[in-house]
DNA sequence: GTTATTGTTGTGTAATATGCAACAATAGAT
DNA sequence: ATCTATTGTTGCATATTACACAACAATAAC
């Protein structure tokens, strides 16, 4: 017989003073109130009330025993209130992970800002490129949250999109001056090209999609086929392979490399924003696209998701937004005076 | 579903790390205790550990989780055992209830001896003449046990005998020179007698049996009848109206009353053994005999009996025997010198 | 005495706790 | 990479038991 609600009854009876109110009380029968008192007794071997039809009394060891059930009571009542906190508010540790070069220079800030925001949660934050190996990350590593661009093919996680990053071919004016301009994608065969490895099996193959149509005005007389979004319309992906001349799973170092002229480089345009602004780097094959990669937070699937890792991915997706990181034209002057 | 054994369900699934280990611990399917922890989570709405089918770990939440039940269960076994052990050993506070008379004449060096043998037992020892009311002893008072001669006649108390005690009937030996020696009960009637008042509607109606034959040798010589034991034959009992001269609800009193010549009075012997060994005082009628009554240990009817009830009442009875207490031929020398 | 109300107990039924078996997921072995 | 063994989970049938109803015993008030 369930304990706990043996031990409500017999609360409940010594509260009411009877077993008839304290039944009505607990929406139960009489009959079954003196049983879970009785149950009570037989385990205890000890009588916990002195019933005499007309008044009940505590003995001895029930003024014990009701205290030590009123005890138990809070202390589950302060206990279940404190877990069922989190489900409320953010609170407890957020353990984020989140690749290194793309940690150091965004989301650092972002979860600066938001550990601000919630002084009540310890927010720690792990930077590695070493990471997603799914479930262990969860597990053992006790992570709440895996932030990276692949996803983990696993039916036991949730995959949230947070951005879209985009990605962008660049080099310095004077490589470009030195070396040639490519002109499509095959070219890049022939030039020094600066290689973002992942500990993913990311080889040295970048893909493109394009051309885009130079003139937007040819679309708008042709008049055969309706407009598309964008104004664009693409061929099929391109996927060439090329020669790398350096390597480096830092996107920062990638675009120093190439604004020293050691080549051209494909990685993340948040990498590069500045060199771009500044003219140090510029845009290579800009009528072709490059895939971008979608930023996903991950974490595992659960009946419930914590409160702290629901709120650090809503602000996140709103902060990245709202600092046009990644964005497909970001205004990169803006995107820079910005706190 | 049981929350204390979903609580142990998780606890030991932590313990033993796996549900299948502690679903074999605790002799239940796999499925049932994968069921508890779910259970448990799902009231909590939070997630207690992450299972990742190789290993498992505890959430921030379940590590909270776990050490609260660990806490709740040490508790309650701690309190179960304090519990359980008022069946093993007396400990708490006995409380007695018992006539004045018999109390401050006897019962007190008992319950003092007692207390000796019980350091870890507190008793507390009300006298007084008015009680008897029952379940309300018991109940509203918080009385554990109470003595007294005269039974309760209620089937929610156990009565148990502790010891005989005989009644006698004596007066001082210058009270009978003056007003003459009874021969018959029905003489008494002539007398001045000193009644013996309880609150209980024990009037002034004094019983007899008898009278015993005078002399042994000639029963031995009929041979007609069988020897009945103690080789006395009773008649059918002789009630008597007495004319009260003087009444107390105390035994000792009425003795002084008696020594001090002022009639014949009707009372427990113990209460006045000192005076008929010093023969100050006189048995009267010696070959009727005065119904004795029996001393009755009185506590409520339960299924298991508290410790300090049942060896209060065990020691008591020893107690009675070994100091004569009551009984029919007391070695009043003896009983004096003793402890 | 009579009555009304209390706590307890017998009994049938509805709820659910439980085990079994099939399933999904994964870590290690080949 | 594929296979295998093992883990935790879920659907389902069933045995358990929690539960209410009603009859009962006891008692306080009338």
């Amino acid at each position: 017989m369930d304990r706990f609600r043996t031990m409500e009854s017999f609360v409940r009876v010594v509260r009411a003073g009877s077993f008839t109110i304290a039944a009505s009380q607990l929406g139960l029968s009489r009959a079954l109130v003196s049983r879970h008192v009785s149950e009570l007794e037989g385990r205890l071997g000890a009588r916990l009330l002195n019933r005499s039809t007309r008044s009940l009394n505590l003995t001895e060891e029930g003024a014990a025993y009701l205290e030590f059930c009123e005890r138990v009571f809070r202390d589950i009542e302060s206990n279940e209130r404190a877990i069922l906190r989190t489900r409320q508010e953010p609170v407890g540790t957020l353990k984020l992970l989140a690749p290194k070069s793309f940690g150091t220079m965004h989301l650092s800030d972002a979860v600066i800002a938001f550990a601000k925001l919630q002084p009540r949660l310890r927010v720690s934050l792990v930077l590695e490129n070493t990471p997603y190996r799914g479930a262990y990350d969860f597990g053992e590593r006790g992570l709440d949250l895996v932030l990276c661009f692949s996803t983990m093919r696993s039916a036991s996680v949730v995959e949230q999109e947070i951005a879209s990053v985009e990605w962008t071919l660049c080099a310095s004016p004077d490589y470009l001056a030195r070396a040639g301009r490519p002109q499509t994608p095959s070219d890049l065969g022939d030039h020094a090209c600066l290689v973002h490895v992942d500990v993913m099996p990311n080889d040295s193959i970048w893909r493109f999609e394009g051309p885009t149509r130079p003139s937007l005005a040819s679309q708008a007389t042709a008049g055969l086929s309706p407009p598309k979004r964008g104004a664009r319309r693409r061929k099929g992906p391109i996927a060439v392979k090329v020669r790398g001349a350096f390597f480096s799973n830092a996107a920062l170092t990638l675009g120093k490399a190439a604004a020293a002229g050691l080549g051209v480089t494909l990685v993340p345009r948040y990498a590069v924003a500045d060199d771009l602004a500044a003219g140090t780097l510029v845009n290579v094959l800009p009528r072709y696209r490059v895939a971008s990669r979608t930023l996903l937070a991950v974490y595992p699937q659960a009946p419930v998701i914590p409160r702290k890792v629901q709120a650090f991915v809503e602000f996140l997706k709103v902060w990245m937004a709202e600092h046009d990181i990644g964005r497909r034209k970001p205004r990169v002057a803006a995107a820079s005076t910005r706190e």
